[in-house]
DNA sequence: CGGTTTTGACCCGCGC
DNA sequence: GCGCGGGTCAAAACCG
């Protein structure tokens, strides 16, 4: 979003639409007039597209008309010109990220605990491509991390996570660096939530370490082969997991549901809140916790840039 | 105290 | 059948 750009001359109910009525739809559709990102992929039925918006985009109040039906598009692919098909596995994901098919449950160290589905069971993903050192981004779940596994072929390791706002939530995340471009964070989203955005975050209580980011050698039997010299970790302090700039969005539609895996917003967003927050509020009374978030997310923003 | 991260071990699918 | 690679568990340590 530019700077000229202001907020309060948007016709903030339009926006939302009728068609839109949650917040997560609304939040997203906020994000969108920045037009700043790059492709979005969202899928529609079985199908998974990829749109491009214009890199620079400067919103007209004049023309929100023209606006309202391009927001609406990406949830209409019909409609929309930039839709192109996109492969399951992000077509231009080097080789050596290429994932495997993600596992459902647990260990079956129990024979009682239920056994893994088949990793043939592709589940739903989301790729998202950020970067994390531009602008700093929130994601309003909070997500536990559980594991860290080196990637054969990248010298960068995999971080996973999952959700820890609600317990039960099936909802993960990995996290890993591309190797092409080690700037580019790729972030991989399985499952759903199983429960709304959370009003609050959880408690940072230990989240925030200040441990060295290496990671020590793998001592696994399947890399005593491998120099696995990890020079530069996926490992994101807790507060950039959090913030991580947002290059590419994805959206689930299933039936008609929109579902929103996650939803990021822009550092620039955040800033052009700055001081709309009353009107936000009085508009949208339902929504004030995600004023919240955004004034949270400004401040995270500035704690990490000093 | 309740949340997090770290990390070695375990488990499982898949290719050979 | 075996080994590799990736995903998860869970104990320990850490943090507010």
């Amino acid at each position: 979003m530019t700077s000229n750009f202001n907020m309060e001359h948007w016709d903030w109910q339009a926006v939302t639409g009728e068609t839109c009525s949650n917040n997560d739809a609304f939040i997203s559709y906020m994000e969108n007039p920045e037009f700043s990102f790059g492709p979005l992929s969202f899928q529609h039925g079985d199908e998974d597209h990829l749109m491009s918006f214009p890199k620079v985009f400067e919103p007209n109040p004049n023309v929100l008309d023209e606006l309202m039906e391009e927001l609406y598009k990406p949830f209409c692919p019909e409609l929309n010109p930039y839709t192109i098909p996109v492969l399951e596995d992000h077509a231009e994901e080097p080789e050596c990220q290429k994932q495997q098919p993600l596992v459902v449950s647990g260990t079956n160290k129990d024979s009682t605990k239920p056994k893994r589905s088949s990793r043939k069971k592709q589940q739903h993903r989301l790729v998202k491509h950020v970067t994390g050192d531009a602008g700093l981004q929130s994601d309003i779940w909070s997500w536990r991390k559980y594991g860290q596994k080196p990637i054969k072929g990248s010298p960068y390791p995999r971080s996973y996570y999952r959700c820890s706002s609600s317990k039960g939530c099936l909802a993960r995340k990995q996290v890993e660096r591309s190797c092409s471009d080690p700037r580019v964070f790729i972030i991989t989203y399985t499952a759903e939530h199983n429960h709304g955005h959370p009003t609050r975050r959880n408690s940072l209580a230990g989240s925030t370490r200040n441990k060295s980011l290496t990671v020590a050698k793998p001592k696994n039997l399947a890399y005593k082969n491998e120099p696995h010299e990890v020079a530069e970790s996926t490992v994101l302090s807790p507060a950039v997991i959090k913030d991580e700039s947002v290059k590419q969005e994805s959206i689930t539609m299933e039936g008609g549901k929109i579902l929103m895996p996650d939803v990021m917003l822009s550092d620039e967003l955040v800033e052009s809140f700055e001081g709309f927050g009353d009107l936000f509020v009085d508009q949208f009374p339902d929504l004030s916790h995600e004023l919240w978030f955004m004034n949270e997310s400004a401040t995270l923003t500035g704690g990490l840039l000093n």
